[in-house]
DNA sequence: AACGTATTGAGAACAATTCTCACCGAATCG
DNA sequence: CGATTCGGTGAGAATTGTTCTCAATACGTT
């Protein structure tokens, strides 16, 4: 399944999604992207802000993260952080403190860029309901 | 979005369910899962397996991962293990040894009950294709 | 400026997951 | 032990996040 990179073109597409990530605070869906996105004046399609995300990845741009719902959310490397995520409520909040502040660069023959940990557990709501 | 937890009851299809994944070596899809468990004397329904998934889960037993493509693969935290993957070809690999030993069994207000851990990268393979 | 080719947009297509609803059966209570 | 209650089950429909299609557009190079 391994595939050569092509040459990422610049647009002005990429540019303004990756403003509006730049510009989230925590991880963010495609389509709420999308709406943010759509909102400047020439408007952007649903699917270019999925491939455009698919290239950030590539790059080791920009993480998926996948809390909570079945929705994938997105943000900046730069921007990293873990989460919370309760195992009854499905609630999660962003993490402050990386549990693993240094990675090592390799693992055998795997050239390591960054991690995303979520830390499963029950929130403070749903241990007093009984969980 | 706090949910009181209702009394879950001992069945058979449960029972099945869990032998399942613990049987599976790595963490499975939801419909491997069903794959599986249908070739038993008595079918269990796709709605079934997902329920149970989603029970095991409230009570971690079990933690969904979310590597790779857009499936939930499930496992059982008394097998927890971490993954390596590849952001440019998407392929991922578990890791034996776990990068997170010691997870603190409190955060704030929270009950940390697991974790997991995704670590991104690019496999030899996608390293010499260039990317 | 012209060319080759990656990128885009809109909607259709796809697929994983959830929902619906009638029936079943595990746990409880008298 | 038998009746009652309410969570669990099955099959398929429905939902919905994500990918695909294809003609048109526009980077970046020559």
């Amino acid at each position: 399944m391994t595939q050569q990179l092509p040459r990422t073109r610049k647009t002005w597409q990429r540019d303004v999604i990756l403003q509006a990530m730049d510009a989230a605070k925590c991880h963010i869906t495609a389509e709420e992207l999308h709406r943010r996105v759509r909102r400047g004046v020439r408007p952007i399609g649903l699917a270019t802000v999925y491939r455009a995300l698919e290239t950030f990845v590539r790059e080791a741009l920009a993480e998926p993260v996948h809390v909570g719902d079945g929705k994938v959310r997105y943000g900046l490397t730069a921007k990293h952080h873990d989460h919370l995520v309760c195992l009854n409520c499905g609630e999660w909040e962003p993490l402050n403190e990386c549990l693993l502040p240094r990675t090592p660069r390799r693992l055998g023959t795997f050239k390591v860029t960054g991690h995303q940990l979520d830390v499963y557990g029950y929130c403070a709501q749903c241990q007093t309901a009984g969980a």
